[in-house]
DNA sequence: TCTGATTGTTAGCATTGTCTAACTTTATGC
DNA sequence: GCATAAAGTTAGACAATGCTAACAATCAGA
């Protein structure tokens, strides 16, 4: 999926010019790369989650339920949920109600752990419950393991 | 969806209920629907915020440097700035640099606006220089104007 | 000035994610 | 137990984003 060759040749022919203000072209395109690469496993991870949380709250995940969640209309459901068996994360039978596998499950609770720490970060800054939710649900998938870790220990002393 | 309950911390508070179709599923929904909408605008985002910089730094903007910086093919750059002349964000002609109209300037300002305040933030928390600016890189898309002035205020106080 | 290197575009392909419309399957209620 | 409602899938469209290969334009140096 991730494609190793991309910076090979542009590394040959570029000499990396101007690092005019000590950030270089180099980290700017590593994070860029970062950001996409991040992009790219963005869906799948709220997919899981909610599917996740689903089974916990209700014993089954259906896809109507998904579609109502996540606010995308059923066929949108039915091609993601394709992609995702195809991925391993999950399992289903046509017109069935969808079931993680093992590796499902633990991206699902590496995400929910994520997620938490986000929300509960930013509700110790202050921040109102319902904005809090919407930015952890936007910025859960861009924070490093060591980022995570700082907001960990913030939330936690205060 | 003005109901602040919180949702996310099911199982430690206990085990949620019948989350039959109610406020959360909405603002769940909504959350996700907030953050699709941030993904169509990231790229030109950050295409804009890095045309600004490179007039800024070098008096022009190429597609060769672009491509450069953002990490991806020249021809996937020609792409995206006929969408972003198209969306009336740039202007240029064929074969030479590309320049922001007043639009694209002021969101290039926003941008960098979020994206300076996001950075200072995660340094100020004791992040390292590198894994700051690439999670900056990622977050700076999915912070509400709110969040951003408390990381303002935390940043400013340390 | 011409010629080759650099830069930029076009064409064509793949994938992802979204939709609507129409169909099939499953569930429900009488 | 059948008819209808609900749920789910398929088909087909479209836009975005990425790529490679090949072509076109521009620039720079001899």
């Amino acid at each position: 999926m991730c494609d190793t060759k991309l910076m090979t040749q542009r590394d040959l022919a570029n000499p990396t010019p101007s690092v005019t203000d000590g950030r270089p072209a180099d980290l700017r395109a590593e994070a860029f790369q970062g950001v996409r690469d991040a992009r790219s496993r963005e869906l799948a991870e709220d997919y899981v989650e909610l599917i996740a949380e689903l089974i916990h709250d209700h014993g089954e995940a259906r896809p109507v339920e998904i579609a109502a969640r996540l606010g995308v209309r059923p066929p949108t459901v039915t091609k993601a949920l394709d992609r995702l068996a195809r991925e391993g994360l999950i399992t289903r039978a046509k017109y069935r109600s969808v079931f993680l596998t093992d590796e499902g499950r633990a991206l699902a609770r590496e995400c929910r752990r994520r997620h938490e720490i986000v929300l509960r970060f930013l509700l110790s800054l202050g921040l109102d419950a319902e904005t809090a939710e919407r930015d952890a649900e936007g910025i859960e998938h861009h924070v490093s393991e060591r980022t995570l870790a700082l907001f960990a220990a913030y939330a936690s002393k205060s």
